[in-house]
RNA sequence: GCUGAAGUGGUGGAAUUGGUAGACACGUUGGACUUAAAAUCCAAUGGACUGUAAGUCCGUGCGGGUUCAAGUCCCGCCUUCAGUACCA
């Protein structure tokens, strides 16, 4: 009987989808497992192989855990707003919401081929108004709360609006936020409510401000600081300028500590919580002021090092800074204003591509410093970013090295605080091995001692204080864009006032064109007002809107990345009532206790979550803090892409094996032009592209050769391989056994159609071991000892690697397994059921297919995991000496069962067993591990 | 520069975490079956030496070290990949 991959997966694939086999439901009886994947964009160009890595991965673990009795949560969905619709919809005016249809509909066919246990009746999509109108919802509450500094907690803002009522808000304060004034409780009181309100905005959580953006003029939109990579942007790679703009908000920076200390609470990589920790960037340090000379102001600088106060020769200020245009001496107006236009034009990327080279100039005024009083000049430089503290730092030239160029540039006094240290021609940044000198109070000291006495001094002289500070920065909420959530939001008199929840969704309005209006608005300026359908038939009736006046509505929308910040709570409630207050599902299944996805997602889509998480968990709307326990960041899957070569004179192509130094050109051509050992199908190829049709070509032995690079799978170098073609010609279950196969999960490895035929003869093989001629075998004889032995060997190993998250080593086991069987020629039914059950996580299709015709009416989904017997892995103790390097040892053959001592006793019962092979009677045994023992004589 | 990951046959990768390195698979070579091809099955396959065999030596990026025993642990380098970057 031949093995039919294509006939039994479409068999059993409408079989799952008939009978709701995997949908989830709530049972008490059981303990929960979430499993989650990291939900796919749905780009056109579909699914590669690539893709599924992930997803497989997590299927497996699934469907391993409901074998192992947890009743298991495997949802999946879409993220399916984002530019790469919006900028097709431009270029051809075809509506996102259609496109992303198309592209949902492409992908769910694909998955479904290589048949997955996801519940599909929770799936969710990021654009679907009943999806967004939550997305919605939680941008409200972000938008009622503020952070208590205090409690470390997020609160209701009306409760902040109590305390002002009460005590004014002296007490109350925002970090890195000294334009708030203060103002007494009677002040409050006699507010107008404007005023109340503006002052209000300012401590929300979601708030809007002034803020200086990254501005992508190619796409039109300002990108957050995780969308920019090396100083273009992340989608297209378009340059990044700065720019002023009123935007919404996320104060994410108040968190900035427990998002770092929660780190500890849970289970994923050391890499990913070191980057995670590195974009957080918590230093400790102080804040100092400084005196400016024939002014009122100071200048507050941050910094690491108090320490080496006394080795204060100059003071820097962003060219940004507020101060610079104030304090500038006349003489000096004319250089400094041509120096901060020089720099202000200058984008992200010449910056950064000038890191080396140091510039400033010098403002004509003095600060004094604190201590000495001795007068300081002040420069401004572009070394120092207006973003990070306080934008001025006090400059120590022989304690850091940017301080030290800067000095030896402009010829500024270097000071050396450091005993016995030569600075002649770099800084000493080191913060061991010193002690100071020349620093008054503090000479003599090591690092930790005078740190800590010069904040004593400073605190008590009360030029400064201790203080953290942190590189998170808040995230900018508004995209200039059409396809993305709506904010819920009208302005009355320049104020943000939210659309009543009873009218969510504010939905989506169908516009012409997707691009900026003429006025400069986003798109959705183009929507009239009639297309706000929401607001128009419902939130005129609210008590907030008057009858008759329009109030301008927000024409920003939100970023792609809000609503994947939750989307992992929908899933566990699939019923239209709000899904994240506390409910059923989400008291059932709570957090995610697996959750595969890449590893780009670091400081974003991650990051995000667990703020938002946390936020809701504050508002008590959550009862966890943390939204994914385990995680596990898959490797790309790497194409092989086919080059051949062209010599750039002649404009012939030369096969690969005659290639002598002469200068080529590389080509890339289709992967799927050339055979396993890099042959390429001319006839083939010359009716690929017309390029080759009339090409000469160069080679030996009726072969011309290609040659291989590895890179990432793209259309543009076509390596791209298809899954469905792989499903077509070897079935999903080779698929997903080969997927595995490829190597370790976390790993980048290269993808290579041609290996394939390995776990596809696997399959064939385990197929003829149930089945012959006429159908499925008969099964009857007691099970042997040795094929226990092979079972529960591969019990062992796969329970423990997919517990262990290694997937690509129980595939080799399943291997073994199978041929060992074979060649026992294995009739035992209770054997072959027990390995069914085994494989049915990997290849599901042909697991259920035997089951059935061993007679099982039951899908196997509903059995439970074999369990392993450690007697059964060996007869009995057997001890037998080897020679290892000359010398004597012994090998101890016994069930894993026994610990040590029971290991050592029959060590010493078989003594005289030993003392017979030696020759010699040992004086000790050392049990070393398992099972080689050491002979000492 | 800093942070992280990784270097094992022609290739992808195993190695019970210190115990006979190279499992399993691809590829290659030879053989069987076949008119032939495909498919399937069998055998060999890290390197060197000894004509063969039994066997010996060398082998996990490089140089040291610890240990009866090191791919694995320690010290010092080299290379590759990824992230991040004037963070005071």
């Amino acid at each position: 009987m031949k093995y039919n991959f294509q006939k039994i997966e479409k068999k059993w694939q409408a079989n799952w989808a008939r009978n709701k086999t995997y949908k989830s439901k709530i049972d008490h009886t059981k303990p929960k497992f979430y499993s989650l994947d990291m939900f796919p964009y749905p780009s056109g160009a579909g699914l590669h192989v690539g893709h599924p890595l992930g997803y497989i991965a997590s299927d497996i673990y699934s469907r391993y855990k409901t074998l192992k009795g947890f009743n298991v949560l495997h949802p999946q969905g879409y993220d399916s707003f984002g530019l790469p619709a919006e900028q097709y919809a431009i270029q051809t005016g075809q509506h996102p919401k259609k496109t992303t249809l198309n592209n949902i509909n492409t992908y769910r066919s694909q998955l479904d081929k290589i048949g997955f246990s996801f519940d599909w009746s929770t799936e969710l999509r990021t654009s679907d108004p009943n999806y967004y109108r939550w997305t919605q919802w939680i941008f409200i509450q972000l938008f009622n709360s503020w952070y208590d500094f205090d409690t470390q907690k997020a609160k209701s803002i009306d409760k902040l609006a109590d305390i002002f009522s009460l005590n004014g808000n002296n007490n109350i304060r925002l970090e890195n936020d000294s334009e708030i004034e203060v103002f007494t409780s009677s002040e409050w009181n006699n507010y107008s409510n404007e005023k109340k309100q503006q002052i209000l905005l300012s401590y929300r959580i979601a708030y809007l401000a002034d803020s200086e953006v990254n501005w992508c003029p190619e796409l039109g939109t300002v990108l957050a600081n995780d969308e920019i990579v090396n100083g273009v942007s992340e989608r297209g790679g378009f340059p990044i300028e700065k720019r002023k703009m009123r935007q919404w908000n996320m104060r994410i920076s108040c968190y900035a500590d427990r998002l770092l200390n929660d780190l500890n609470k849970i289970d994923w990589s050391y890499s990913i919580k070191e980057t995670q920790k590195n974009w957080i960037g918590k230093s400790t340090g102080c804040s100092l002021f400084f005196d400016i000379v024939d002014f009122e102001d100071k200048i507050e600088v941050f910094t690491t090092r108090p320490d080496t106060i006394f080795g204060v020769s100059f003071m820097t200020l962003a060219p940004e800074h507020e101060l610079v245009k104030k304090i500038v001496t006349i003489d000096k107006l004319n250089e400094v204003t041509n120096y901060i236009n020089k720099v202000s034009t200058k984008s992200e990327r010449d910056r950064l591509s000038n890191v080396k080279s140091i510039s400033g100039v010098f403002t004509g005024a003095y600060a004094e410093h604190p201590i000495t009083k001795k007068p300081i000049e002040i420069w401004i430089g572009d070394y120092v970013l207006a973003s990070y503290g306080t934008g001025a730092v006090m400059s120590v030239p022989c304690g850091d090295q940017r301080d030290y160029d800067f000095a030896k540039k402009y010829d500024i006094k270097i000071i050396n605080i450091f005993k016995d240290i030569d600075i002649s021609n770099e800084a000493f940044i080191s913060k061991e091995k010193f002690s100071l000198c020349d620093s008054d109070f503090l000479n003599d000291l090591s690092f930790v001692e005078a740190n800590q006495k010069a904040i004593e001094y400073i605190e008590y002289n009360g030029f400064g204080k201790k203080k953290v500070n942190f590189r998170l920065r808040d995230a900018i909420f508004s995209r200039q864009r059409y396809w993305g959530e709506p904010f819920p939001v009208y302005y009355k008199k320049g104020l943000p006032y939210m659309i009543d929840e009873a009218y969510l969704p504010l939905k989506l309005p169908d516009i012409e064109k997707y691009l900026p209006t003429k006025d400069g608005d986003p798109p959705l300026g183009r929507a009239d007002e009639w297309a706000w359908d929401t607001v128009k038939n419902k939130t005129v009736s609210t008590s907030l809107i008057n009858q008759t006046t329009v109030f301008p509505l927000e024409l920003n929308t939100m970023p792609g990345w809000a609503g994947s910040s939750w989307y992992f709570l929908k899933y566990t409630n699939s019923l239209n009532s709000n899904p994240v207050k506390k409910n059923d599902g989400l008291s059932y299944w709570k957090n995610v206790d697996l959750y595969i996805g890449g590893n780009e997602h670091a400081t974003g889509h991650l990051l995000y979550s667990r703020f938002w998480t946390k936020f809701l968990y504050d508002r008590d709307f959550i009862s966890f803090d943390e939204p994914f326990k385990k995680l596990i960041n898959q490797g790309m899957i790497l194409g092989s892409s086919a080059i051949i070569y062209r010599d750039s004179r002649s404009k012939k192509f030369i096969s690969k094996d005659l290639l002598k130094n002469q200068n080529v050109d590389e080509i890339h051509i289709d992967v799927s032009l050339i055979n396993s050992s890099d042959e390429v199908d001319l006839n083939a190829l010359k009716s690929w592209q017309p390029q080759f049709e009339n090409a000469h070509f160069e080679f030996i032995n009726n072969s011309f050769k290609a040659g291989r690079k590895i890179e990432k799978m793209s259309k543009r170098w076509y390596n791209v391989v298809n899954p469905d073609l792989i499903c077509e010609q070897y079935g999903a279950d080779s698929l997903r056994l080969f997927e595995m196969f490829l190597g370790p999960l976390e790993q980048y490895k290269p993808w290579n159609t041609a290996g394939i035929s390995g776990v596809h003869n696997f399959l064939k093989k385990l197929w003829k071991l149930y089945t012959n001629d006429k159908g499925i075998k008969n099964f009857n004889s007691k099970p042997s000892k040795e094929s226990l032995k092979t079972l529960h060997t591969a019990i062992k190993k796969v329970e423990n690697d997919i517990e262990n998250f290694s997937f690509n080593t129980p595939v080799s086991c399943f291997m073994i397994a199978v041929n060992e069987l074979t060649v026992q020629k294995c009739s035992s039914k209770e054997i072959l059921e027990s390995l069914l059950i085994l494989l049915s996580p990997y290849v599901p299709h042909i697991c259920e297919e035997l089951w059935e015709m061993l007679g099982h009416t039951n899908s196997i989904t509903f059995e439970s995991f074999p369990i392993f017997d450690p007697n059964m892995l060996v007869e009995s103790t057997k001890i037998y000496p080897i020679s290892i390097n000359g010398k004597v040892k012994l090998k101890l053959e016994i069930s894993l069962a026994l610990n040590n001592e029971e290991i050592e006793n029959i060590i010493l019962a078989n003594a005289e067993v030993i003392s017979k092979l030696e020759g010699k009677t040992p004086k000790r045994v050392i049990v070393i591990t398992g099972k080689i023992i050491n002979l000492v004589v």
